[in-house]
DNA sequence: AAGAATATATCCAGTTTCGATATATCCGAA
DNA sequence: TTCGGATATATCGAAACTGGATATATTCTT
């Protein structure tokens, strides 16, 4: 189980969002699904995440009552809290793929293959 | 300038000091640099990481009295902590990487340019 | 002699993190 | 019909992290 942090599961949410409208519960689900199981958002990652994206204006949010079946018609029912990606979404969400690119690219210069061998230099305390 | 966040930061110190043993204000440099400027590692951010990689056993240090050229023999001198990669802090980059790799390869899946496109799909509320 | 660069290090208020917890509904099995 | 697991949203709070500001001291340049 790879941890995500904050700024990966925003880029995560948000792509996901990217398809279409979900909701919490769902689009943690779609986040263990999509990646084989290897990410994972828990609810006290998820709510506290989708709050700040609400309030941040880059989705949109509505409830919706969910009527079981045989449900007594007096039931408040359950409800679900549905997340639609704004435009302020789309393009923020541009911009961090983007910006995520940037940073793997440079990122990667560091970190090469030639970075994991003989470290026998003497270029140090001569 | 892209900030770099702890896990990148540790990431991008323990490759430079791969390479061969260095010091903090080097690091920093050196960082900076090779980067083309885009990263940047502040000292309140180089020496309480170089300080953790210390007490984690990863990097090893020693100091180094800097004596200048033409010094006051009596001078204490400029002081330098040098920081040498361990085999455990070689390790540890090895996995660093392993995993970085990792969550890139399973990040690439949720942000692919599709993501970017048309949100018209129709498979929520179903 | 002043100021920029070198060099290490802490402070601290604000933010982030994430397991634990709380609340409530729905569904299938015993 | 009752129990447990799944569905569903949400907050709490201790610990860790963040990053600008600050402190201290030496060396180089002008």
């Amino acid at each position: 189980m790879l941890t995500l942090k904050q700024d990966h599961s925003e880029l995560v949410v948000l792509s996901v969002l990217a398809i279409g409208p979900s909701y919490g519960y769902a689009i943690s689900k779609d986040i263990a699904a999509r990646s084989d199981g290897h990410f994972k958002l828990s609810p006290s990652g998820m709510y506290p995440l989708l709050t700040k994206l609400e309030k941040n204006g880059l989705v949109t949010t509505g409830w919706e009552e969910v009527k079981a079946a045989g449900a007594d018609p007096d039931s408040t029912g359950r409800r679900r809290k549905w997340y639609t990606l704004s435009d302020k979404g789309h393009k923020q969400l541009t911009k961090r793929i983007e910006h995520h690119r940037q940073v793997q690219s440079i990122l990667d210069g560091f970190v090469m293959p030639s970075n994991q061998s003989a470290p026998e230099s003497e270029l140090a305390n001569g």
